[in-house]
Parts: C-alpha cells; sequence; structure tokens
DNA sequence: TGTTTAATTGACCATTCAGTAAAGAATTAA
DNA sequence: TTAATTCTTTACTGAATGGTCAATTAAACA
C-alpha cells in the first residue's frame, strides 16, 4: 500500500513501473460506486468493472473493501460535505436566508437538474452503515458537526439577537431535515414534496 | 415448547404433518433482523439462526430471501405503521398537537426507554432499497402516503381553518422530519439533538 | 391398516464473495 | 547492463452466498 504520489510537479518520479490511473480519478469512481449502491451490495466485482483495476492494483492500492469505503467517504467529506458548509458560511454568496435555501435546495437540485437520485452519501452511509461500524459511525458524526457548525454561523448571521440555545435548536432541525429530504429523494424523487418541505423548513 | 397453531381442540387440523412453528412469531424474528440489519447484510444463515427454520422449510414458506424481506416489511407496514397512523387520528387518545408530540416523540421514546437504536424499518428500507428495487419503492409509497393522511387529518383537526396546501405542505415536512429523525437516531442516538428536533418541528 | 398430504431435515449445488500470491512488465538508478 | 523498485495481470484460494432436492417424519383420512 503506498501512500504517495507520484509527487510534486517537476521533481524527479519514484522508481518503479509507473501507475496507469490517476488515483483521485479512481477514488471518484468508487465514491460514485458507493454512493450509489452502498456498501453491502457493491462487490468487488463491481469495484474491477469501473475503475479498471484489476484487484491486485486495488488492494495494493487501498488495503481491502472496507478500506476503500472509508477511503470513499472520507473523500466525500473533504470535497462535498465541506462544499456545502463552505456555501453556508461564505458571506459573499448571498444574504444568510439565501444560502440555506441552496443549502435545503441542493437535494432538489441534483434530482431536477442532474436526474441524480443517489440522496447524499453521508447520510446513506448513516443510514446504512453507522450502527455496526464505529468507524464509519466516527466519520458521520466528524462531517454532521461541521454542517452543524455551518448552519450555526448562518442563523446566527440571520438573526444575530436569538439566544445560542434557539440557534443550535435550529441549525438540529435543518440538519435532520436535510438528511430527510435526501433520503426521501433516493426512494421517491417527488419534487414536489421536496419543495414543499424546503419552504416549510425555511419557516423554522 | 411448541405452540401447534392447529391444536384448538375441536378445529379441524390440515391433513399432513404439522407445523412446529408459530408462522406469526416467524415473521416477527424476520422483522427484527431486517429491520436491524438490513436486506444485504442479513445472511441466509443469519435467518436460519435467528427463526431456528431450517433453509428448506423457509424457502417452502416464503419462497426466497427477497420474499421474506418484502413480507417482513409488509408486517412492519401492516402493524407499526398503522399503528402509528392510528395513534395520530383516533381522537380519543389527546388534543391534536399532544398526538403529533406523540408520534414525533417516537424515535426518541424508542431510544430511551427500550434502548432500540434501530431506527424505522420503513425508513431504514427507502434509503436502503427504494432506489434499485421496485416492490420495496412501492410499499414504502403506499405506507408514506398512509402516514401523510394521517397528518393531514390531524393537522386539519388542529387548525381547521388552514388552506389544504398548507395542512399539505405541514404533513409532508413533518414525514420528512420523522424519517431524518429515525435515521438519526440510529446514527448518532444522541437523546438531546432528537428533543430539540422534535421542539423544533412541533413550531411548524 | 394403508394412503395422502405436508413439514422437517440434511446433504448438496453452482456461484459469488473478499482476499492473496506470484509471475511478468515497465520504469529509474547504478 | 544490471539491479532495484513498483505497478499490472493472472490464477488461485477457502469460505460464504442464496438456493434446491429428495428422503424422512408426522399427522389426517378412508
Amino acid at each position: 500500500m503506498r501512500d504517495d504520489i507520484n509527487s510534486t510537479a517537476g521533481a524527479r518520479r519514484t522508481p518503479g513501473r509507473p501507475r496507469e490511473f490517476d488515483e483521485v480519478d479512481i477514488l471518484q469512481r468508487l465514491v460514485n460506486l458507493f454512493w450509489d449502491k452502498g456498501y453491502e451490495a457493491t462487490s468487488l466485482s463491481d469495484i474491477v468493472t469501473t475503475t479498471g483495476l484489476k484487484k491486485g492494483s486495488l488492494y495494493s492500492l487501498f488495503g481491502g473493501k472496507h478500506d476503500m469505503y472509508m477511503k470513499s467517504l472520507a473523500y466525500y467529506n473533504r470535497e462535498y460535505v465541506q462544499a456545502a458548509c463552505k456555501g453556508l458560511t461564505n458571506t459573499a454568496s448571498g444574504l444568510p436566508r439565501e444560502r440555506l435555501d441552496v443549502f435545503l435546495s441542493s437535494p432538489i437540485k441534483a434530482l431536477s437538474e442532474d436526474n441524480d437520485q443517489r440522496g447524499c452519501f453521508l447520510c446513506n452511509s448513516a443510514a446504512e452503515m453507522a450502527k455496526y461500524d464505529s468507524e464509519v459511525r466516527q466519520s458521520v458524526a466528524k462531517a454532521h458537526d461541521d454542517m452543524l457548525r455551518a448552519l450555526e454561523t448562518v442563523l446566527r448571521e440571520e438573526s444575530s439577537l436569538l439566544e445560542d440555545e434557539k440557534i443550535s435548536k435550529r441549525a438540529r432541525a435543518l440538519l435532520v431535515t436535510y438528511t430527510g429530504l435526501r433520503i426521501l429523494a433516493r426512494t421517491r424523487p417527488d419534487l414536489e414534496i421536496l419543495r414543499d418541505v424546503k419552504e416549510a423548513a425555511l419557516e423554522f
């Protein structure tokens, strides 16, 4: 298992046969697979097919199926979840209320614009894996905390007089609503329902 | 030890060797298994172990693993979901607001009183199976519709002047919140968070 | 009694599962 | 050229998977 990518620009390459693939590209394919089908329903041969790598390469790269999953989840949290948090807290991208709207609209947007019915990898992982997999549970908890902090930041910005307790309560309600929306999007891609819920949630 | 359902005195028995188990009991064990671990993570040998039946009996009773799952889900919807709907619409069991409170408290109650971290079988099934299993999708949709109708009934009772559109919107928001609560209970059994969300949702 | 119907059982099946080991190929460095 | 390094490929493993089947057992019925 190598922990290094053929490193920083310009410098000499590592000895040995060079990789014929891009590690990040492989990781993205892995994310998309697990995101779509979950852990148990994804087989090694699915992985071999969609990555184009053979088992040997995969195992030397990642370790095992569970490691592949954990690294996919970490990638998702690093890229997607952090982007959502940035979108919430970035004061340059609109009024607080508008940013909350964008956040809660992302499940709807994914469905309507990208025809993406996978929901949220984090939410799916929470539902499928967290109960019996402490590594997953930890990863999910960390992402949830990041999201809660981002939500609290916007909410405090929106109504600066509100007590911390109220802020925290509303943030938690929004996180749960978001999760519910994502699960429902995966189950029943009914835009009307999702829009109704989003609007109701913004009234909190 | 063995409770033969055909053994009531005077009643006609079917010919052939009598069953040594109670079919409902087996179904309940199946529900509990799938509820806890989901479809993919539950193996036939898990099922053999927790039901006490051998494969042959199981297959002649249910058909196959997928049939076992579908019948478990149907049982859950018939028993648990309908009970929740009844609890919502039964005017004898409290004020509308109180009944909504009971409904949204059920995820919290399961966790705090029964130490039950399985969430909701319906929600778990929605998350794991609905996307690629049309039978499951249909079953989940039917249960969701029942729940929405029950929620609309209470909400209309609570505020009889409200337009239908608002009622429907609030019902949908409550269903999504309920789903989110159940997923979170499975992921992160934090009573404080769940209580916050419940209270926020009742303010809708 | 024997026949019929049905439940139980255990042996068996092919397939798939995640994972491994080793040979072969491609590159760098000496 | 040679050695060292590392990626790729193939063949393989043992275990577990979901599923089948026929023999056996136990009751009802005539």
